[in-house]
RNA sequence: GGGCGAUUAACUCAGCGGUAGAGUGCAUCCUUCACACGGAUGAAGUCGCAGGUUCAAAUCCUGCAUCGCCCA
């Protein structure tokens, strides 16, 4: 019995069935050495408390194509899988969870807390992990690691220690980016910024003994309570005889300087006063630096008023504070005016609160002599981007790099590896708890409570997943990693931090590639968000059109820039494409005889090669055309059009026409039956193989039910294709385009003149010679099949017969019989708008033509081009027009 | 304020110096023995606007408009 398939294809079971198989042979273990050429990508951990999203599909599906291709082409290709931590998501997370029992963080305590996070973190770290296998994907599983494991805590410590003993990790006491909403300093990064409709209040300061006022504006009126200064501009005439002497700063009985600042003040904002308060404002800062200010710092960590400001306002939160201020100002008559006034505020990432620059001591990283590095190796050529645009971004973010806050006041994190001592103040860093100072041997020790940022550990990913600090076989053999893939949205976050701390770390860079993949937007090109309701959820999409569809879907809509809008009815096109595959190949097995093995057709000997139709020589050569074209694309990164190619040679070229055209051969059982068959398996076979890394699931369920001989038991590890040019065969080409060109042409006539499609027609072709007429001769069988041609006439430069339509096949003429088929006024009709358009084309032909200018400089192939096409147009419209003639 | 990107058929996107393409949708016809998640045929675009370079511009340059992003 031959091989039957479903009527259509059910991605639900197919899929469900093959990923526990590819898991349980281990297809997907990459060796720690081989013989093979490495290949490494790690994947973008994802957030262990997250849940896949369209973005995590994307990335999915990019680098698993790279690695089943890679795979497929014989590397030793391994795909690192893992998680992250998360710190500050995962915190937030679990808190909020602990919340609905009614307890905070501090109510556990710091041990109790974690281990509750651990607790989560396995949970969720079971769903985000099923979520990725429903996608396909081929990671190595075996060696899946996680940020917070005994092995990257290690590399952490590791680094941290290494950057302090070479002076670049270091303390220091500055202004910062403090985010109230979860108690923690961020780096610059992790601020956004947002542009709000606020107010310009303008506040009189009394001048010092006198009735004089200075009016100073300002965004934040609550800071006055920590005003240390007000700046004018040196130049500016109005306030010159104030320099050097004092403000009663209102509401705290403080006296405060005035002092001249030409890069703080600019004289046309505002009144041209600005008040100066270091401790709560980044230029306010460095003013104060420049001045030998006093710094006040009055908020505490929850950005409520504390003990430095007046009693009236202590434990007020800073909002709070800002309108008890302005009733007070404006009950002592010193608010003068208010204006309204948009301005950019720094809110945290991941809480949404306005940030607070506040006063602490935090650790940081060197960046500029880590930047300095991949700059250098990026111009060495020793990485390189797919996108000339992200490398322009990138050079200008390292060019500009500022000093890397590392430490965050969280629990939940790699703690930092530093000591204080309480006898001698001095700070222990060391890979190992230590058991006393190493200064002054005291020991009374206390660990730093602090955590380091979540990106200094994902810094460590295509190195520390290998086994760093240990000089494992693994790390040898896949550092640097081939391809960084990723959004480019953590192009500074990570992709950034993993160049400086690779090269630092390993004295090479931690891959070859990078390239920056397009943020998921609705059809529209919204932003995918709760509140806009226009989340697409992946899993949603697998579960009623497919994995595959879904990748197919993604890597056919992806480009190198900002934005891929995800459009639903592209999907519906691809899912289709898989049930087409399908069934193309339900019809390839239908022409088995029960027990029927193939031979594939690999380098035919000319015996077969002289057994070959055109029609087969013209799908292999189209074959090879793919093969090729394929390879290339997917070299160059480029998956659209790698998914396009595939897509147009299995519908429009094997499905459309050489599946059409083999089957009134197939239909005589013979050699050039048994022939074509060959062709129809070999040429199935390799499409499969080229769409396996777009859709693993069906390629892998029809290409292990082949009736072939094969050497590998699954196409996960079956060999790519190559175009080895044995199949190259451009004549078969151009005679197959002319079949082709015919039968279109007969069904034009028939599609436009609404003849049934039962009728059969009798048509003439005329040919320009002897040799095209015998090849529109052999097409009887295709014609009579695929156009209904019951009467086929075939001469050379034969007369026009009356009461004919006529219609182009490239060289060839073709007329249909018309008497007692159609209405002619029809057919006149018809042809009247083909000449319509026809003169169109050869009106701009001939203008182009007669410009002598086009005639001398442009190339000569491209006018004699140009003239062939008027010759050609000229002799269709001469023909259409004779022909109407004939009608009437 | 500085920088970057986008604007092509109703929708989602290719093309990036020499006849405007794809998928979906739409119209007409066809349930023919792989597939109606199908087949055949067709309609649909002054390629955002205005200048410029060129024999030739959707494609290169300049400006403008609209939308979006990044950095400060």
């Amino acid at each position: 019995m031959p091989i039957e398939l479903p009527k259509a294809y059910e991605h639900a079971e197919v899929e469900s069935k093959w990923y526990p198989v590819w898991l349980e042979k281990g297809y997907f273990h990459a060796a720690d050495t081989s013989d093979k050429p490495p290949y490494c990508i790690v994947i973008p951990p994802p957030n262990v408390t997250g849940v896949l999203h369209i973005g995590h599909a994307l990335t999915v599906t990019i680098e698993d194509i790279l690695i089943r291709w890679k795979r497929m082409q014989g590397f030793n290709a391994l795909w690192m899988p893992g998680t992250d931590h998360a710190g500050i998501a995962t915190q937030m997370v679990v808190e909020r969870e602990l919340k609905k029992q009614g307890v905070s963080r501090f109510d556990l305590g710091r041990e109790r807390f974690i281990d509750e996070v651990w607790r989560w973190k396995e949970t969720y770290h079971a769903r985000i992990t099923d979520q990725l296998h429903v996608m396909g994907v081929s990671l190595d599983w075996e060696r899946e690691r996680f940020t917070m494991d005994e092995g990257l805590s290690r590399a952490v410590r590791t680094v941290f220690v290494k950057l302090f003993k070479d002076g670049l990790m270091y303390r220091a006491n500055r202004l910062v980016n403090w985010s109230p909403g979860i108690h923690t300093v961020l780096s610059d990064l992790e601020v956004e910024y947002q542009e709000l409709k606020g107010s310009l209040w303008h506040i009189a300061y009394p001048v010092t003994g006198s009735d004089e006022r200075l009016v100073v504006a300002t965004t934040r009126p609550e800071t006055m309570l920590g005003d240390t200064a007000v700046a004018v501009h040196p130049d500016d005439p109005r306030y010159q005889h104030l320099i050097g002497k004092t403000i009663d700063l209102p509401l705290t009985g403080r006296k405060i300087p005035i002092i001249a600042d030409a890069v703080l003040v600019d004289m046309a904002f505002g009144s041209g006063a600005v008040k100066v308060t270091p401790a709560h404002d980044f230029n306010d800062f460095e003013t104060g630096k420049r001045h030998g200010l006093e710094m006040i710092s009055i908020l505490d960590k929850d950005a409520r008023v504390n003990a430095n400001a007046p009693e009236a306002y202590r434990g007020l939160d800073r909002f709070v504070a800002r309108a008890r201020i302005i009733e007070d100002l404006e009950a002592a008559g010193l608010l003068v005016k208010i204006e309204p006034h948009t301005l950019n505020l720094g809110h945290c990432q991941r809480t949404g609160v306005v940030v607070e620059p506040m006063l602490s001591t935090q650790w940081y990283v060197r960046a500029k002599p880590l930047a300095d590095k991949c700059i250098e190796a990026v111009d060495a050529g020793k990485t390189t981007f797919t996108s000339d645009e992200w490398k322009k971004v990138f050079y200008q973010w390292m060019t500009n790099i500022k000093d890397w806050c590392v430490s965050r006041q969280l629990w939940w994190g790699h703690q930092i590896p530093a000591w204080f001592c309480g006898s001698c103040e001095h700070i222990n860093v060391s890979e190992t708890t230590p058991t006393q100072c190493e200064h002054c041997g005291s020991t009374d020790l206390k660990q730093d409570e602090d955590v380091l940022d979540t990106w200094f550990s994902s810094g460590l990913w295509p190195f520390s997943t290998l086994g760093w600090p240990d000089k494992t076989p693994a790390l040898e053999t896949f550092y640097p990693n081939a391809v960084m893939e990723t959004g480019f949205d953590i192009l500074f976050f990570w992709v950034a931090r993993m160049m400086m701390l690779g090269i630092y770390c390993m004295g090479e860079v931690p891959f070859r590639t990078v390239y920056m993949h397009p943020m998921v937007r609705d059809a529209q090109g919204q932003k995918m968000s709760k509140t806009r309701n226009n989340v697409i959820d992946p899993l949603d999409l697998t579960r009623i059109h497919g994995a595959d569809a879904l990748r197919f879907t993604l890597a056919a809509l992806v480009t190198q820039g900002h934005d891929l809008n995800f459009s639903p009815s592209r999907l519906e096109g691809y899912r289709a494409f898989c049930n087409k595959i399908w069934n193309a190949t339900r019809f390839v097995f239908m022409q088995l005889e029960e027990g029927e093995t193939v031979e594939l057709l690999t380098s035919p000997t000319e015996a077969e090669r002289a057994a070959l139709s055109v029609a087969d020589r013209w799908i292999l050569h189209t074959l090879e055309d793919a093969v090729a074209k394929t390879t290339a694309s997917l070299d160059r990164f480029d998956f659209q059009s790698a998914a396009n190619g595939i897509y147009q040679f299995f519908w429009s070229n094997y499905c459309d026409w050489y599946i059409e055209l083999a089957k009134p051969t197939l239909r005589e059982a013979g050699p050039a039956a048994a022939m074509t068959k060959r062709v129809l398996f070999t040429a199935l076979d390799q499409a499969l193989r080229l769409l396996h890394p777009f859709m693993p699931y069906l390629t892998e369920e029809l290409w292990t039910r082949l009736p072939v001989a094969r050497d590998v038991a699954s196409i996960t590890i079956a060999a790519w294709p190559t175009a080895t040019g044995v199949f190259a065969d451009a004549p078969a080409a151009t005679l197959l385009e002319q079949q082709i060109a015919v039968i279109a042409a007969v069904r034009t006539v028939r599609g436009e003149n609404r003849i049934s499609p039962k009728t059969p027609l009798s048509i003439l072709v005329s040919a320009p010679d002897a040799e095209t007429a015998k090849l529109v001769e052999a097409a009887r069988g295709e014609l009579a099949l695929l156009a209904q041609v019951g009467e086929l006439q075939v001469a050379v430069d034969a007369p026009r017969p009356k009461r004919s339509a006529v219609a182009i096949a490239k060289a060839c003429q073709v007329f249909v019989a018309l008497e007692g088929v159609i209405d002619l006024n029809e057919e006149i009709a018809r042809l009247e708008k083909a000449i319509a358009k026809l003169d169109k084309d050869i009106e701009k032909l001939a203008k182009k033509l007669e410009d002598e200018r086009f005639v001398a400089n442009a190339p000569e192939e491209v006018v004699i081009e140009q003239r062939q096409r008027l010759a050609e147009t000229r002799a269709t419209r001469t023909s259409f027009a004779d022909n109407i003639e004939q009608l009437r």
